[in-house]
DNA sequence: AATGAATGAGGCTTCATTCAT
DNA sequence: CATGAATGAAGCCTCATTCAT
């Protein structure tokens, strides 16, 4: 009874998502690339599927699209995150573990660095319009903040360090080393990024945390 | 009534160097607020004591004005740093002192956190053509190299570190607490410059870095 | 529970009207409000029940639609002439009547005045396509001309005035009421369309009228 | 001693304001044509020596350019006003020949009669900004004013209609009958500014205006 | 009869830079 | 050494309209 009828709306609909989606890579990829003074709409329409008149109808403009583009690294990195469970994990372990993802996330999503570097020169206007990046972000403070309080409870953790403090250090380094790599390789001749010095990293951060949190204070 | 006749040279030579300066002030100003591609020669120009056309008549153009304030940036934070000795200090102390010297440069002069995030963005492409950066710089890894020289001859300081290392993992708690500070703020609601955190992030800096390069590794 | 079966095509043809009708109403505000360029159909879209695609659907296009708003208003505005009866009245009476309708027309429809001043910046070029509008709007002139006859006949009218002259300077004086009341009032610092001051202009235009018809030319 | 030398900024100056004078009146021409929304940036630069880069420089931008156009023909219109000397003519003549005056110039000047036009439909903001319009239109009261009261001295001029009141009619009457002209002459067949009819009408407008201010009231 | 999605053409404005003296 | 005037190129965005079902 019921003909085969193409799902006209449903296939629109997804044509649409396919392009939207198509427009948010590739706009990631040009803010990043040269952050959102620097990035040139033509440009981005480009490198696209579709024209530069479908970015103002799928998103409105650039600031929009920008704005777009930055949430949607953000609730990336934060699910990585909630992907490592670490619940049954002693705190030093967890702790470590929780260093590692973040390292591993930050090598390889470099342009999500450079998006947050952007938005720092922006002093952070459009993350601070965006209401929704707090409880995207919390979670990843109350993980910290359950293991610290086991490791205290232990008594193998100093209480002078919260859990924003942890999130500061970790996110710091690995921040760090992918966003400034490129001055500190021109000034110092040494690529932070460097295959051959990625375990020395990854190692000397958990280490940094471990020792840190482990000292007497 | 007689006006002293002006020994021309110098005074010109003068003239041109306040003007020189002035521009140089506004612009390193002007691109730590807005970035490289954010920055508008015509504000440079309306901040400043002359005219837009000075900026092309001194420096060539935008592009030549950022990188003299870029290098002039970098050589006001080195020669901060060399105004301390610490030859005469223990390794722990001295290496405690630099973290503390670094963390009130960076906390004094956010404008040059800002610039270095603008040039990453910009994948250090002026400073990798600014022959005199490495010179400038060295110096700090020299000092901390032997510093650490000496902390592993007393047998005090793990040896899987090195200086450069060091001076990443310093630089990187310094700058990621100044750069990052708006989306920090925006997301996890810590402000992490505010005064009152001053001493707790100048003292977490340098237990962090004594712990670790203390530990056993 | 048992729906009233639709008696499909009168329905159809009462929602078509409906949505027609919606659209003129709404077309005619903007159109009034900004002008033909200024009205954006978009806009008018937004502000109607039915989407941008019925206007195509029903009237073709930007002009179309604002021929048909201005038709419309021209229409009304010569119908509620019609219903004024001045055949019973003496020639005086029946001009001083003829001009406070279309004073208190003018005064109750100021959107139909900003639709005549935008056709009027276009030249009347969509005016003059609108094959109708001179039929639609001669009975005004004749109503006139009739009335003029009478006092002349009777001795108390110059004859040097004709009808089209009459309705020139009585619509003249209520156009330019309102239609100019908004550079009137920043220049001169006068709302003539104030309702303290309506009596007054309904009054002295009654009086313009009469006094000039009546003077011995 | 002296030499002849180009006297270059008076002549650079001269430039300037030909150039500007240049677009000025182009501008005047196009906005009167199309209105604000129709005119197009473009187009005026098209029709003018310079480019349409010059615009911005000169003027900041569309709005403001219109804005010193209907400001030059204001202050047009009231200076053509002020040449008329009417102190010594008596109260009767007085009126008469301003009414003249402003029938003269709206027929020489239909620009700014549809710039006028135009502003209206914009709700006379921009002339709501331009503080100065006040003080260039006020002279036009005051002259009228002091022949009302000279003629009510005289006991020939009704005491009920005051100065702005017979500018309202003057202008009302001249405007109308160049604005509505396009429209006047597709509905109703005749054209308001036939040169054949522009006599007539140059009386019908001080007949009128003396029949009201010496009838009884 | 009705509609959501798409779009080519053109609009206004801004930028770093150079010209001409 | 210094400068006011000028500008080509490119930027972001909006418009009325049509496509494809």
């Amino acid at each position: 009874m019921t003909a085969p009828v193409p799902p006209a709306g449903e296939e629109r609909r997804r044509d649409r998502d396919r392009t939207r989606a198509d427009i948010l890579d590739t706009a990631a990829a040009e803010f990043a690339e040269r952050g959102f003074d620097g990035a040139r709409v033509d440009e981005i329409a480009a490198r696209t599927r579709t024209t530069k008149r479908m970015i103002y109808y799928y998103f409105g403009g650039k600031k929009q699209l920008y704005m777009e583009v930055l949430e949607r690294a953000y609730a990336r990195i934060r699910a990585a995150e909630q992907t490592v469970s670490v619940g049954h994990l002693d705190p030093l372990t967890a702790i470590r573990r929780i260093a590692e993802v973040t390292f591993d996330h930050h090598e390889a999503n470099p342009d999500f660095v450079r998006l947050v570097s952007t938005e720092n020169i922006h002093n952070a206007e459009h993350v601070a319009e965006m209401t929704g990046l707090v409880r995207v972000n919390t979670p990843a403070i109350l993980l910290l903040d359950e293991i610290l309080a086991r490791g205290r409870e232990q008594g193998i953790f100093r209480d002078d360090i919260d859990a924003i403090d942890v999130h500061m250090l970790i996110s710091g380094f690995c921040f760090f080393r992918v966003a400034n790599r490129h001055t500190f390789r021109a000034i110092f001749g040494r690529d932070l990024v460097d295959p051959a010095r990625r375990e020395h990293y990854r190692k000397m951060l958990g280490d940094l945390v471990v020792d840190h949190l482990t000292a007497l204070g």
